[in-house]
DNA sequence: AGTGTATCCTGCAGGC
DNA sequence: TGCCTGCAGGATACAC
């Protein structure tokens, strides 16, 4: 569910939330969303302090004090929010009391998503094996193109591998392919350095316009505050499966390829 | 190295 | 109304 630009927004509106406030007691009400065990899990954070909350590709990144890390991939329907009397969290997972206010909730219907915690030089060497972040300002279209020429595999499904680039999902890997003119199946190293050019910025113009949109509610996606995002109505491609591209008028095509559909403009896409 | 398949889960839409 | 199938923003492990 949640991409990059999903994420985001929920990282920015825990930065108001959460920085200096105490972890008093935990909650585990559905175990197998928490790495290790429960009992560990626990131990470890009551009494700790949230210190700032980042992200890195789809994972929210709590520091916390002691040299401790939260980190949550809220996989296809994990969701944080403060818990409130009409609240929809209809799936809490785990709970975290406050030193003040309403408890900070997870909540995932189909618990995909994962809360793991490291130590900060653990999560730096896990961070190391993610794929640049899109929306760095130094990360340029070269290192896109010479990592592209690398791979054989099909541009969409390098894409959504986190290893070549963190944070990109199914929604925005269409999305940008279509910006850029660029056939979903094209083998990546079939790229040439002017496509690879105007895939890098249209992954940015892509991004950046869905962080600006609050991300892209198709379903379940709420930000902390239960609201959706506002993307949708910008998508060209995904999910208008047989119905005409805005550019030219062809049917947009559906095909599915590594377990993931595919959407693509057959004209505009070659 | 890449791909297809299965798995972890729940919910919803569509066909009958 | 109910039952069945397919599908969903993710990540990972497996066999080939």
């Amino acid at each position: 569910m949640p991409e990059l630009p999903e994420v985001e927004t929920i990282v920015r509106d825990l930065r108001l939330i959460v920085p200096q406030r105490t972890i008093k007691a935990v909650r585990v009400l559905r175990p197998n969303v928490v790495q290790g065990t429960e009992e560990t899990f626990i131990s470890t954070l009551i009494g700790k302090t949230f210190r700032s909350i980042s992200r890195r590709g789809k994972n929210i990144v709590s520091h916390m004090s002691h040299d401790y890390v939260l980190v949550i991939n809220l996989g296809m329907t994990g969701r944080l929010a403060l818990d409130t009397d009409n609240s929809a969290l209809t799936h809490p997972a785990v709970q975290f009391q406050l030193d003040r206010g309403r408890p900070l909730v997870y909540d995932d219907i189909r618990r995909f998503g994962k809360l793991r915690l490291f130590k900060e030089p653990d999560w730096e060497s896990q961070s190391d094996r993610l794929g640049p972040e899109p929306l760095s300002p130094d990360y340029t279209y070269t290192d896109l193109y010479e990592k592209l020429a690398s791979s054989s595999s099909p541009v969409r499904s390098w894409l959504l591998n986190q290893k070549n680039l963190a944070g990109v999902g199914n929604i925005y890997a269409n999305e940008a392919l279509h910006l850029a003119g660029v056939h979903p199946r094209r083998p990546s190293n079939n790229l040439t350095e002017p496509e690879s050019k105007l895939l890098h910025q249209s992954l940015k113009t892509i991004l950046y316009s869905a962080i600006e949109n609050r991300g892209t509610t198709l379903r379940n996606y709420r930000d902390t505050s239960g609201l959706r995002g506002r993307n949708k109505p910008n998508l060209k491609v995904y999910g208008r499966h047989e119905q005409a591209c805005f550019s030219c008028k062809s049917l947009v095509e559906r095909i599915v390829f590594s377990n993931r559909s595919a959407f693509f403009c057959p004209d505009c896409q070659r």
